[in-house]
Order: structure tokens, then sequence, then C-alpha cells
DNA sequence: TCACTATGCTCG
DNA sequence: GTACGAGCATAGTGAA
């Protein structure tokens, strides 16, 4: 008996490579790289998860020349060296396969390939079966009865069958093969004009390179086309030396004990100080499953006996968690299936009110079940912890509840303990902080179908798990915000945002459908014309929305010049389309049919769809939890895009209106962003810019020009305007040159002006950069924090990235956060003062108030006052308020 | 058929 | 290869 049956032979350099390249950007919060380290360790347990082996290896590369760079000094000669970023993974990655306790085996003077090869023949002769794992097709030569490859990355598990398909020959001759066409990623040079597809097919008619040089004289042109013959003739001792270069060395003098390759068990304390360093939570889960969830105290709730014992206990506890079960995950349409609550740590309680399926026990009637909650749900002293609560308040809403007393939301208190957390699903979270895998939606829901149908054991499981974690995760996730500082941020700022949201999401904006439906038709009459004009121009038709097609006809059918590339393609976006249009009536064309296909299709077409029928209005989503610097985001419809710098596009703003009899007012703060910069930075010709009134482009035009402000012309104060948002994103000279359409050199003079005549703001600039590299991350005014993981790295792209947010997100962030406070307060006075104004949508810096008209003027001075008063800055905060019958007759 | 990426365009 | 932050529509691709 073989003492292994199963042994996997991991080509760890290969899979390092790799995962470098295919895994972008991905570091732990202090910035060490771990994207090559994650790959690896994902594949690796992949492997042991999905295959079982009992045995397994690790053969690494070394830095030392092998053999082969004697026989060819070029060879892998055009490989870069390491990237530094990748090297300092390298300890860790070997530090994990020391925590499984598996071999890593490596030899100066031999690639990890000559080993694999070594072992694997060696193991074949001693009747193992052997799996190696690789994505080097190059190992495709080892290949036989007893030997595979399985590349984890594409699933793909190759054996004999698989190479005889590819190349028709058997594995051995895969050198022979590599001799002829060559390899250009370890520059291996073969013949001269002979690629794959002919050094397989004359590999296959003659059987071995050997053979095809010994009658090479002897082939007459109907076997072997002249050319190939003579570059095979002149290259005849490079196709041997490649040869050479490709066959795996599988003769090294290595002693092998298979007992050494014996799977153990791993070193499970070792490898979770190694995960936690790299902050894999993934992985740790995956090693050890965490106890924290019992699912033992979890109760389905169907009489009413129990339901008084249930509230009775909710009622007998300062805080629970709360989490609805519904048809929908949209809150204006979504129905209440079932319920669940958490008030102590482990232990959950589920009342089903409309699961419908074949054979469903009885549940009690919603609306019982919703009357003898009210009292503890619309109570304000009694705390809830929810997930996204927003969407729980608002299905509650709907159905005559108004739920009161939001103490924590774990899906707002993540956001603001990582902002750039890819997701902030209680999933995700429970990870994370509890290292807790959750049942999924999608295991406990029938593909298509709602939780309805879904059954009450298992419902019941599902949901008391979320709001148990739900409970756990908020008061994990209060004590976190405490210790970083962000307790003020989340209780006075984002938590009361969410019933302010919730609102203006509920209440919706009502659409003009006519309006929009009568532009769809113009906009399509318009768009015929200039569809026949393309056609007539180019003299073909072709789809004028693929780029693809578009480029070819530009470029290739046209000759127009390509003034910028895509990774795929010729670019033809408006910059390009703008320049061209100089030279031929197409781009121009082109550019108003693609301007005119976005109004139809984003908005003229696609609003009157999302007016919701009960309510005849519209209802976005506000997401709080979605952007880097804290500003909100706005989808399902996005209303934080409808067009305004056209005049097509304005038309759209017509069909947003208010109730007859009602205005609508918007309110605008003026350069805000500018202001904070000011404030933030302290400069003194800035300060006294915005307090003396005067036109912040004008000045800055002044400045930099170093004339008078009576003597900037239009054009100066334009380019001036250019370079303030510059300032603001963190612009570079080439950056700035694009956007002015001047040369680098004079861009980068531009800013060296600007600098000179606002130092302050070139210190504060400086300041906040080094503050950044040293912590790691930016914080806004009111302490919201984003980490920059790239702020120091080695990459100059990705540094100079992260350099560029260091500086714009203190000042979109803390813009974001005037105008929360002041939604915040705003929403307030309405209550306060019994108004029956409403806010109806938010665009960065702009709110936009629907208002009786007896409320009109009164609204107006308090929308002003709450957004100029929100903080006392050294400049003051100024707003425009204006009113119209719709939202076009605004500005 | 569906999920995904790339490109382009709308807004602040 | 370069301004910062978003969401959505369309093409095109590749896996189920």
């Amino acid at each position: 008996m073989p003492p292994l049956k199963k042994f996997f032979l991991i080509d760890g350099s290969s899979y390092i490579f790799r995962a470098f390249f295919a895994i972008r950007g991905l570091s732990t919060a202090k910035g060490i790289p771990t994207n090559a380290a994650f790959g690896f360790t994902s594949m690796l347990l992949k492997v042991l998860r999905d295959h079982k082996p009992d045995g397994v290896a690790v053969v690494f590369d070394t830095k030392k020349p092998t053999f082969r760079h004697k026989l060819y000094a070029d060879y892998k000669a055009n490989r870069p060296t390491m990237p530094d970023d990748l090297a300092a993974q390298i300890p860790y990655i070997k530090k994990i396969v020391e925590g499984f306790r598996i071999p890593a085996l490596e030899k100066e003077g031999y690639e990890a390939d000559d080993l694999i090869g070594t072992i694997a023949k060696k193991a074949e002769k001693d009747g193992i079966e052997v799996v190696i794992v690789s994505g080097d097709k190059d190992l495709l030569q080892l290949v036989s009865e007893k030997v595979t490859l399985l590349d984890t990355m594409k699933d793909a598990h190759k054996g004999l069958r698989e190479v005889k398909e590819r190349f028709g020959v058997i594995p051995g001759r895969i050198p022979d093969i590599l001799g002829l066409a060559g390899d250009s990623i370890d520059n291996i040079p073969g013949v001269p004009g002979i690629g794959e597809k002919t050094a397989v097919d004359l590999i296959k008619r003659f059987g071995s390179l050997d053979s095809l040089l010994q009658r090479l004289e002897g082939l007459d042109e109907k076997e072997l086309k002249k050319k190939t013959k003579e570059n095979i003739r002149t290259h005849r001792d490079q196709a041997l030396l490649s040869r050479d270069l490709a066959t795996i060395d599988t003769n090294i003098p290595l002693e092998i004990r298979w007992d050494d390759f014996l799977l153990s068990a791993p070193d499970e304390e070792g490898l979770r100080a190694t995960f936690k360093e790299l902050e894999f939570h993934k992985f740790i889960q995956e090693l050890v499953p965490h106890k924290s969830i019992s699912y033992e105290a979890y109760h389905l709730i169907t009489t009413e006996e129990e339901l008084a014992q249930l509230v009775a206990g909710l009622k007998g506890s300062e805080v629970f968690s709360v989490d609805l079960e519904t048809t929908s995950r949209d809150p204006i349409t979504a129905k209440v299936v079932g319920l669940s609550f958490s008030h102590k740590p482990h232990e959950a309680y589920y009342c089903p009110v409309a699961h419908d399926y074949p054979g469903v026990p009885s549940q009690l009637p919603p609306l019982l079940v919703l009357e003898q909650l009210r009292s503890i749900l619309e109570d304000a002293q009694k705390g809830k912890y929810g997930q996204n609560i927003k969407y729980d308040y608002l299905v509650l809403r709907r159905h005559g509840l108004k739920m009161a007393g939001i103490t924590c939301d774990t899906m707002v208190a993540s956001y603001l303990l990582n902002p750039t957390k890819r997701s902030h699903s209680l999933e995700n979270i429970a990870q994370e902080y509890l290292e807790h895998q959750m049942i999924t939606y999608k295991e406990v829901t029938e593909k298509g179908q709602g939780f309805q149908k879904v059954d009450l054991q298992q419902a019941m499981k599902y949901s008391c798990e979320d709001a148990d974690v739900t409970f756990l995760l908020a008061e994990l996730l209060m004590h976190k915000l405490e210790e970083e500082g962000l307790k003020d941020l989340f209780f006075q700022m984002e938590l009361p945002l969410v019933e302010v949201l919730a609102e203006m999401e509920l209440w919706g904006v009502k659409i003009n459908p006519d309006l929009l439906l009568e532009l769809s038709k113009e906009l399509e009459t318009r768009l015929w014309a200039l569809e026949k004009r393309v056609f007539d121009l180019v003299g073909e038709e072709f789809n004028i929305n693929s780029t693809q097609q578009l480029g070819k006809i530009l470029f290739e059918k046209l000759r127009l010049p390509v003034i910028k590339q895509t990774k795929t393609g010729y670019s033809t976006d408006v910059a390009v389309l703008e320049e061209l249009a100089n030279e031929h009536e197409l781009p121009r064309t082109v550019l108003e049919y693609r301007s005119f296909t976005k109004l139809k299709s984003t908005y003229t077409d696609a609003l009157p769809k999302l007016i919701e029928p009960s309510t005849g209005r519209v209802h976005t989503s506000y997401n709080q939890t979605v952007t880097a610097t804290g500003r909100l985001s706005s989808s399902d419809p996005n209303l934080q895009n409808i067009p305004i710098r056209t005049e097509e596009g304005r038309r759209i703003r017509e069909a947003f209106v208010p109730e007859d009899g009602w205005w609508m007012i918007s309110a605008d703060y003026s350069q805000i962003e500018l202001r904070i910069l000011a404030h933030l930075s302290k400069d003194t010709t800035l300060i006294k810019t915005f307090q003396g009134g005067e036109d912040i482009h004008t000045r800055t035009a002044s400045e930099i020009f170093g004339i008078p402000q009576n003597e900037v012309t239009p054009q100066m104060r334009r380019e001036a305007k250019v370079i303030n948002f510059g300032i603001i994103y963190g612009m570079s000279p080439y950056g700035l040159a694009k956007e002015l359409g001047v040369e680098p050199k004079v861009a980068a003079e531009y800013i060296e002006e600007y600098f000179r005549r606002y130092q302050g703001v070139k210190s504060y600039i400086d300041g906040t950069l080094k503050e950044a590299k040293k912590k790691g991350y930016v914080t806004t005014l009111y302490n919201r924090r984003r980490y920059l993981p790239e702020i120091n790295s080695s990459n100059r792209t990705a540094r100079q990235f992260a350099e560029r947010t260091a500086i714009n997100t203190p000042i979109q962030g803390t813009a974001a956060d005037l105008i929360k406070i002041a939604m915040i307060r705003i929403y307030r006075c309405i209550k306060v003062e019994g108004l029956k104004a409403k806010m109806i949508m938010q665009v960065h810096d702009e709110l936009v108030l629907e208002v009786p008209d007896d409320e009109v003027e009164r609204a107006e001075r308090m929308v002003k006052e709450e957004m100029e008063g929100v903080l006392d800055m050294v400049v003051p905060l100024k707003v425009s308020v204006e009113r119209g019958r719709n939202w076009g007759q605004i500005h």
C-alpha cells in the first residue's frame, strides 16, 4: 500500500504571481499589500476543502539563476524583477504554508517546475496519484495516467485526454512544440515565423522535433512551405536550445520521503494570528467555525399567549433589535411576512404573519400583531437596533406605525467605522466582527420565490439569526464607535438622519408623466433624423450606440486621427469627438445623437415607469452607506443627476412638480467647498474674498494673472474657475492641462502661481498629506474618517490617487456633514412649528422642499437661516433660495 | 439566459 | 496613465 493516495503538488510561485496581478488594490487598513497572499491562501483553502488531499507540498522558485540561465543568458530576460509590493508578501505566504504544516520546497539552481517534475515522476513510479496545482501550461508535459494538472482559478482539471485534445500529441512532445513555437513569457526564442498552431501541426505530422530536423532537407514544398523550411534550417540550433529550455528536468537530485508530505492538523493559533494581521477575516472563519451563534434559544410565535409573553419580555428590556421579513426589497411596496426580535444575546423570537404555502401552520394575523407591538415600537424610550433600519421604519410606517427610539443601525455604524468597505451587509459585518458566517437569503428561499414561501421552521432560524446577530453587533459596534471617537457623528448626525431620509423617500416627488412622454416623442423624432444623417454621412448603417462599431467607422473607414485609446480599443468620448468635430461633420452629429439618447433612455422613458401607482409619485432611495466621503447617494431613480446644463435637459426638470397650490423651493449653498477650504486652511486671501462678498473666481484670476479685478476677462475668470475646482480635486499639472487645453508646463506655472498667492492653502494641503501618510486616514471637520491604504504605496499611480483623495475627502466630506446637519434641523423645525412643508430632495449642496402657498415665505426664511446657521465658520455660509411651480423654473 | 465588465454620460 | 464623488444605460462577453 502506498502511503499517499491523493497527493497535491502546488506550484507556489506561479500562484503568487498570478494572484498579485489578478487582484488589485487589496491591502490592510495600515497599507500592507495583501493581494498575492490573499489569492494564494484562497487557492490553498480551496484545494484543501474541495479535494481533501492526504498529502500536500508547496514548491517555490528561488532568486538564484538556474541551469537554464547558463544554457541561455536571455532566459526570462524580459521578465520584470519582482515588484516590492509582492516581495513584501513572501514572508507572510511562507508563514501561512508553515501554519498549515505543509512542507515548502525550493532548491537553488532549479525552478519550481523541475522540482515538481522530479517529484511527480517519482510518485508515478511509486504508484501515487499526483495532482499538480498550477496555471502554467508548461507543466502539461508532465501529465500522464497518474499525473493531472489543476488550475483552481479557472477550475480546469486537465489529464491525458485534455492534452491530446489541445495538442494532438502525447505530453512528452510538448517541449518539441515549444522548441519550435517559443514562449514569449519565458523569453524562449523558438523559430521565427512559427507559432503554436504551426508547431503543433508539424510535430503531429513528423512525430518529434528530431525526426522533423532529420527529414528536413528531403521535404518538398507540398509538405513544408519554403519559407518555413528555410527558417527551421537557419534556426535549427535555436530550436534545439529552446526545446532544452522548455524541457522540465525530472531527474534532479532530491531525497523524497512520502511520509513527510502527509497532511496533519494545522497550527490554528499561528494561522489565526497571521490572518488577523493580514485582515483575512473570511479565512479565520473557515479555519475555526465560531461558536458565538448557537441557534438554540430561537422561538416561534404563533399564538396570542406567546405574543403576549414576547411583548412583556420586550417591555421589560431597555433595548431590542427588530428585523422585518417582507415580500419585497422595495419598502414602498413591501408587505410584512414576519417580524423578529432579540433583547438579549443568543435569544430571539420570530413571529410569522403572512407565510403562504400549501400546508402552512396557523399564524397570527398581521394587524393584530402590529397592534400588540405598537406601544413599544412607537415608544421613544425603548431603544431599537436594526440593520438598515430605514427599511423597517418605512415598511412599518406604511402599515400605520411610526417607529421611534432608533438607537443603532449596524449598517450605518459599520459605514462610519470604514466607509470604503465593499459591503455593509449584515452577512459581511458579522463575518468581520463576529467571525460568523450567517445563513444566506439564497439558502432559505427557492429561486424566484419570496420569503412568504419559506417553511416556518427555516424562516425562524434565518430571521432569528438576523435579529440575534443585529443585537450582538449593535453593542459591539457602538463600543467601537466610541473607541474611535465617532460617537457624536453617529448619534448626533447619522442616526437622526435615518428618519429624515425615510420621510423624504416616503413622501416622494410628484412627476408629470405626460410632459415626459411628450418629450420622449419629440426626442424620438429628432433621433430618427440624426440617425439618418449619420448613415448618410457614412454610407452604411451600423449601431451608433456601439463604441466598438463607431470606432471602426471613425478611425478605420474615415481614417480620422486617433486621439485617445481605451483598454479595449479606440476612445470615442466627448473630448475626442469634440476635437474631431473640426475635421468632419460626423462626430458632432454623433454627440448630438448621444445626448438625446441619454435623455430619452435614462430620463424621459425611465422616470414615468418609476411612478408608484398608489401615490402618483416617485420614491427614490437615499443611500446613507455608499460614498467614500460621507455624501448621500440616490438610486431607483437617481434624483441627484437630473439634467440641468443643456436646454433640452432642463425641460426634464419641468416635469418635477409640487401639489396644486404648493410651491417648490430650492435652497442652494453657494461655493460651499471653497468656503470650507477657506475655513480649514485659514488662508488669508481666501478668507478676505469671502468676507468681502467678492466673486471668488474673479479674485483668483486677478491673483494668478497679476491684474486688478476689473481687468479680468470672462475667459480669465473661466480659467480661474477651473483652477479653483482643481484645487479641491487635488489637481496635477497634467490633469489641469487637459482640462484647460494648455501645455502641462503652462498648467504647472498656473499652479505654482496659485500657491504663491494662496500660501495658506499650500501649507494646508502639505499638512493634510503629511498627516494622512502618518495616520493612514483623513478626517472631516466632524471627524468622519476615510482610510487611505495606498497613501504610502510604492506604486506611484496608486499613491498619487490616494494623495488626491486625501485632499478632496476632507472638503467634500465636510460639505456633506454640514448639509446633513441642516437637514436634521430643518426637519425638526418643520415638526416643531407644525408646518405642512416637506423636504423632498437633496442634491449634495441643494435642498428641495414642497411647500403650501401660505407657508412659502416662512419656509424660505427658515430654510435659509438653518442652512446658513449650521456652523459659525471664519467665512460666512451663503445660501440662495428660489421658488417655482416646477423644478425647471428654478435656477 | 444571466451576470459581469467596459464605456460613456448625467449630476454636484 | 491623472483631476474628486456618485448611478444608470447600452454593448459585448463568457459561463451556466
